[in-house]
DNA sequence: TTGTACGCGTTATCAA
DNA sequence: TTGATAACGCGTACAA
């Protein structure tokens, strides 16, 4: 690798010279040094150590993106579509902002706040379905923090936090309370609500669906009604399997993925229990799969691409230094209707 | 951020000490200071700077990850299973070593060059449809690569790369002509061959569905015969609604990817035209998709989770100084039977 | 056993 | 308009 002291040498020069024409501050060298420079560094392919830049300046041009996710282990979590579609918006937003993408799995707070000042990342965004651990890091970081879908209590979060940052979510609640009352008026009375588990979104949504049916008389499925506790992708299918004798005493099911909702809809096909013939599904995300599935998905529609794109857009003027009182930012959502509930 | 310096000048020894304490090379510090500088290093949270130190030491704990996709424009790369799934694999592999992933997209072999260079990164993983770009890299870096599913030929390779590689693949044109001689063995003979381009993997799985047809004496199709030439999963729909005239005209069609095979299916489906009992579909990856579908996939399965561990094992320990003659690994492959294929 | 001093590549300050 | 020189934080050869 060639260096700008090399290069000064070579050509005679100071490295403040080559290091002034490489930013750009062209005003305070004459043209012909200008040009002699610049050539000469085309020429060589100069390229900047950026670890010593950083050093000098005090900033890493890396945005961390840390996933931090109740009981990950082991699990491949790129397999969910909607974390690996997360991803791909917030990996092309950071690049095209000229920043540099840097991946950190951990569901320990301590092993991310490490990471975290090691490389002096200018910030980061979090995925964070556990509340607690997120609110540690952010009092262990002084730099801009962007949340997604981390329902952090704001009021806690501006009393323990030293940064700036923002939550981008999606009105959950609110969401799945359109599409349990949108099943209450095709006539269904006895409504499951099926999650992964009981944290995060799952628990907002819950209340949606809790508040739906309180407001229509009709009776919720308690915490436990149909619980898909599992992360391992493997073992999915046995536990769907059992699940559908819980299923099967309902009329319609609100899943909270559109991934559970198929894997429901296929453990009950096989057990003879057609949807939408004999039991309505209702499903979350609108992904690739609720077009394909059969039949296909009624589902809410989130705009995942839109959260990555608005997160790092966030970030970044954050990081810019556009001062933030600590917000929220709520993005849309929107019933598709396919062929998953029928009328009864 | 607290640095050596300043715990040294706290704790009255010198920088020396402090550093030697913090990697362990303790028999040359009296166990008294070792003691009392772990405990103040445990006390202030001391956290190295990893700039400064891959500064010094002139390398940079980073794996790169690299993605060179064929047209790749504004495309979500990890709407495709197999992508994320692989990245997962990588990550997991890459943080278990005590690296760090830094994940970089770019068609561009000038752009990725430049990126390597300037994080210094220590190696990186190359996911390179396209050869040339793959190879042009490969010439103008003098660190670890391991390229997968990248199909430059051996020679080439050889002959222009500074540094030492693996590549990591399966028996695609093996596995193809095995499925391929399965349909025929089930009494198909107008055998069709769906892929998005002809390029990378495609291309060695076209050569083995054309070596089973010519070994059988059937006539195979063109390599026009069914591409479906769309990076866009938004416009998919409409693409494999145009090819289901294609397909029609054959008894049983090979897909290069269980994506492409249930996405074909539901064309089918949509205009009548079921599988398996009009036409057999054969996929390749044994993805989520393939267990879900209706039928579900007969399918060829690979194993990307292998495919990443395998890849950066061989990147460590090219990194570490094991030295290797460049070589290619090569992955096997299972059919798996299940319905979407019949006899005729 | 401990400490001094220098180098890593870059940027920034200040003087010439 | 240009150029020394210090500073960033760490590791290490060498000296004490």
């Amino acid at each position: 690798m060639i260096t700008i002291k090399e290069i000064a040498s070579t050509l005679g020069v100071s490295t403040t010279t080559v290091s002034n024409v490489i930013h750009g501050k062209t005003k305070e060298v004459s043209p012909q040094t200008v040009e002699k420079v610049k050539d000469y560094l085309r020429e060589v392919h100069y390229v900047p150590n950026i670890n010593a830049r950083n050093l000098a300046q005090n900033r890493s041009k890396i945005i961390g993106v840390v996933l931090m996710l109740y009981a990950y282990n082991d699990v491949n979590i790129f397999k969910d579509p909607f974390v690996s579609e997360l991803i791909g918006a917030l990996e092309s937003s950071i690049s095209d902002a000229g920043y540099f993408m840097m991946l950190y799995i951990s569901d320990d707070a301590d092993q991310v706040i490490n990471y975290i000042s090691t490389w002096n990342v200018d910030g980061i965004v979090m995925f964070a379905i556990n509340d607690e651990a997120g609110l540690k890091v952010s009092r262990h970081y002084k730099k801009p923090i962007v949340f997604i879908d981390s329902y952090v209590e704001n009021e806690r979060k501006s009393r323990n936090t030293k940064a700036p940052f923002v939550n981008i979510a999606i009105n959950d609640e609110e969401a799945v309370y359109e599409a349990v009352q949108y099943l209450i008026s095709r006539g269904h009375k006895k409504i499951a609500f099926l999650s992964r588990n009981m944290m995060g979104t799952d628990k907002l949504r819950y209340r949606g669906y809790l508040r739906a049916m309180d407001d229509a008389g009709f009776k919720a499925g308690d915490e436990d009604a149909i619980i898909a506790r599992s992360n391992n992708y493997d073992e999915t299918e046995s536990v769907y399997e059992k699940l559908t004798g819980k299923a099967s005493r309902y009329t319609a099911v609100f899943c909270c993925s559109d991934t559970s909702a198929v894997l429901l809809i296929n453990a009950l096909e096989k057990k003879g229990i057609h949807v939408p013939e004999d039991i309505s599904i209702i499903g979350f995300d609108d992904n690739a799969a609720a077009q394909l599935s059969r039949p296909a998905l009624t589902t809410i529609r989130q705009d995942i691409n839109l959260k990555g794109k608005k997160a790092v857009k966030s970030l970044l003027s954050m990081i810019n230094g556009t001062v933030f009182t600590s917000q929220n930012i709520v993005l849309g959502t929107k019933l598709i209707e396919r062929g998953s509930v029928r009328d009864i």
